[in-house]
DNA sequence: ATAATTGCAAATTTTTTGCAGGTTC
DNA sequence: GAACCTGCAAAAAATTTGCAATTAT
């Protein structure tokens, strides 16, 4: 509990309740989407309003404390800020799993192959920034 | 425009006009959120309605000529299906480019590094599958 | 004390649905 | 001509907003 509280602090947000509980709860379920942080949320803060989820997940988000995870025929869901990792999404369910993102990806899809461990069948790779253009951009804003 | 035509009938879907139009569209930008094609249709089918966009959004990407490209941030973008690739997303403009999928991902962030081609910020890996839970949940319901 | 945050209710925006009429194969 | 599609309008779902009351620091 103590350690969502700096977690907060050092973001510059303040240390609410609603704050903690969601953070309680990503921690908890590991991947989660908005409608889901709220049905556990309220359960133990039970006045709690959507709206305040929103506002929490966009500002932490914003912040860098929470991690959108977008994905392909479901609603994001959410993380805690981490290293960075590679996602196993699961079409069936829409379980997300982490998987430590080694140097070789060789490996990765090695491991993946053993037994029945994770049948793949689609991939997305998603690198982000800044485009050149925008970035010349910015040089001449200044 | 015939090759939207066989793309269409060998995935079982009617070539409609309106298909048609929305494919064009989706190719001639690359990467296009759903707002995005209506705009852009409606000019060349004025009478197109955005119900008729989500449907066949729905119904192309279900049989495999779309595929969702979701995006930290914003809505997601739909691509014509291909071979698999690196998206380079724009934290600014949002604009995604294609990167080839070359064997070593060394390569492709020596590639970004060089003089000013991408500023990279945050990568986001995802495989798509079905976990070993689910597997063996469908082997017990045959 | 004060600046930030919450909860509420209303407004907006986005997506889905049902169905009558039209189109493709 | 049969099955599939479209457009419309209404419904449902998801997200945002403004503001008065409350809370964290």
């Amino acid at each position: 509990m103590t350690g969502y509280m700096a977690l907060l602090k050092e973001s510059g947000l303040k240390a609410t309740f609603q704050r903690l509980h969601i953070l309680e709860v990503v921690d908890k379920y590991g991947h989660i989407a908005i409608e889901d942080i709220y049905d556990k949320v309220i359960k133990i803060h039970p006045s709690l309003s959507v709206a305040t989820i929103y506002k929490n997940i966009i500002i932490m988000v914003e912040k860098g404390v929470l991690v959108e995870v977008p994905i392909m025929g479901r609603k994001s869901k959410y993380e805690l800020s981490k290293l960075d990792h590679i996602h196993l999404v699961c079409t069936q369910c829409g379980e997300v799993e982490d998987l430590a993102c080694t140097k070789d990806i060789n490996n990765i899809l090695d491991f993946l192959t053993q037994e029945e461990k994770f049948k793949l069948t689609k991939q997305q790779i998603n690198l982000y920034g800044t485009c050149s253009q925008c970035q010349s951009q910015k040089i001449l804003q200044k």
